[in-house]
DNA sequence: ATTTAGCACTTGAATTCAATGAGTGCTAAA
DNA sequence: TTTAGCACTCATTGAATTCAAGTGCTAAAT
């Protein structure tokens, strides 16, 4: 499949486009009737069904039924995503409502991209998607112990992603300062910079030997603390606002279209799969079929992924019917997704939860 | 409306039972002449269509239309659950499920109660939900800075909640330790045990002023920070599982009805009042209208909260059409509820996921 | 005083049928 | 190449009909 552009008649792309933009407010298909009073030229019905047909041929329109209008097909859509659609001018009161968010004094990502996914699906209509991508740390870089009083300590790690992470230890016997210092060089001897998988029984054995009887009961729950740290911040996250929006859309008055949609949505891995897989810093854009996963064969997947340091941390997108008014929703997406990665360019954004930089 | 156990002749509760358990199991209106044939005790149909006549006139039940069999009305359900349901027997591998979770190494409650959920859901082919309330810290009671070389320190905060959090400050110019030291005293001076809403303007220029020029530009970060921690670990949360399987019901083939109830999960402020006004330490069972939000009149929702230190700090249960396997479900998450209970109880379980703790 | 058989009645669900009308494809003329 | 004209298709609508399930009531039976 690969119509260019220039493969079709000025005429033809008139009219397809003037079927797409009806067909996208309406829902309902649209016939060769109502397109002779709604065309820039004048031309006869017959004309346009003859145009229709052919346009039929080559994948662009489907036909519900013999008797019935015109409608895009997923082919139809990509050609109109592509080449055909004009860009959304928006509106001062959807900018203002746009641009409150970014102005807004929230700093954490989490809290940006679940606030972009409220403002997207308010103004588009459809159901919005926030994607928080947490680099786990591979490796602790760095040990310090902090004494807190009372038979606890607290112990400080840092993460190869230049987080910091704690974990309060009790300790029900006395722990001098030495020991406790001594404690802190044999955690950043054996535990820094090391895959903690790699590390074996005898390796823990050796370090409870060397660190001395007295502080030796800590090793084992600490190393588990590292474990912890190491696999707790590194959960992805998706979430949806505005799901029962998708619910107004005929297209999913079919009960078992929208619980389909509904599980994946719900299943998570295979819409992570594909916003995991997307292209950095550009829209993209699934229409259908177009993504492998056939739940989502009547859905269209818009978004935008959001780096830091050229890695992927985020993603914001809608999620809504074929039919969908590509032109809003894209310009939508740009513009917010945009402004945030602006924010997270100049720094102004904090990227993890757990620890905070401020300078 | 008040009927007593007693109020009801054996005859009448044994068919009012007969009815509802049909009703639960297929869906269906109930009539007289599939009663005959499912009675323990021998009855014709006439005999039968006069008593559940007198049950409809008591409320009990219902007639969807004149020619149709009855149907249990909500305060039908609320007399079964009250009086007439017995309890139910899980099954071996019904049991083998619900105690692998609680088996698992996972110590954070979060992860167990979304665990829990998962389960539920599973066992009893409703939607789950999982409600973690997080106690906000109210102060912080203590101040600690640790160097962390290269123009950064960290501070270390001490909640009201007993939980710790840190936070990193970067400082472009150099810190003498006795700087530190003076800058870690006046935040304890200043910030400890106070509510951070009554500090003054004026309370922060003093604190500039005493802690030295050298340190002055990094009050007003840090009380920011302390503001942050205040009030980001405060959000309730409050997460639905399998809300597809919902659709199964017939009771939400209606998609507006559905919709409603979606709209509500998605809102959840409605839903948190219920739970967070509910009884502590049993079963909370709300049929129908009886919670009073009335997107959830078609509803009913199911749960039991998880308390420590008799304060509340979750919540699992279930949500579906009030024709529901009550016994099921309430014994499903009676079970699952006590275990969490027990393991918080006994300590084995991590309130939060900012501090860990270890003995 | 209950219980039951019998029967008329109600009502939603399913089925059929015809009418409607929107829209097409095709042919022949412009 | 375009267009008017016309026959044809097919989903939708609504009315009429049948069907079956289930009730309420009455009168007889226990």
């Amino acid at each position: 499949m690969g119509i260019e552009f220039s493969d079709l008649s000025d005429r033809k792309k008139m009219i397809l486009k003037a079927i797409i933009d009806a067909h996208i407010r309406g829902g309902e298909p649209v016939g060769s009737k109502y397109l002779t009073q709604n065309l820039p030229i004048s031309i006869s019905s017959a004309t346009i069904r003859n145009e229709m047909s052919e346009l039929e041929e080559l994948g662009l329109l489907e036909q519900p039924h013999t008797s019935a209008g015109r409608v895009p097909s997923e082919y139809g859509y990509r050609f109109y995503v592509n080449s055909l659609m004009k860009s959304y001018e928006m509106t001062m009161n959807e900018l203002q409502e746009l641009n409150r968010l970014t102005k807004s004094k929230v700093e954490r990502l989490d809290e940006i991209l679940e606030g972009a996914a409220q403002v997207m699906g308010n103004l588009t209509n459809y159901t919005a998607l926030a994607f928080r991508g947490r680099n786990r740390a591979t490796v602790i870089t760095q040990f310090k112990t902090m004494r807190m009083g009372m038979g606890k300590f607290l112990l400080v790690m840092m993460t190869s992603e230049e987080s910091v992470q704690t974990k309060v230890i009790n300790h029900s016997f006395e722990l001098s300062d030495e020991t406790l210092e001594r404690l802190e060089a044999v955690l950043n001897r054996y535990l820094c910079n090391v895959n903690l998988e790699s590390v074996t029984l005898s390796e823990i054995s050796e370090m409870e030997r060397v660190v001395g009887y007295d502080a030796a009961p800590l090793i084992s729950p600490i190393v588990k603390g590292v474990y912890d740290v190491l696999n707790q911040g590194g959960s992805d996250e998706l979430k949806f606002a505005g799901v029962d929006r998708l619910l107004q859309y005929p297209e999913f008055s079919d009960v078992g279209k929208f619980r389909q949609l509904l599980g994946a949505m719900e299943k998570k891995d295979d819409i992570l799969d594909i916003v995991s897989h997307s292209k950095k810093d550009e829209i993209n854009v699934y229409i259908g079929s177009e993504n492998s996963v056939d739940v989502m064969n009547n859905s269209t997947l818009i978004f935008r992924t959001i780096t830091q340091n050229d890695k992927v941390v985020g993603a914001i997108g809608v999620i809504g019917p074929c039919r969908m008014d590509y032109s809003k929703v894209i310009a939508t997406i740009d513009y917010l997704s945009r402004n945030i990665q602006q924010m997270m360019d100049s720094d102004k954004l904090l990227p993890g939860s757990e620890s905070e930089e401020n300078k």
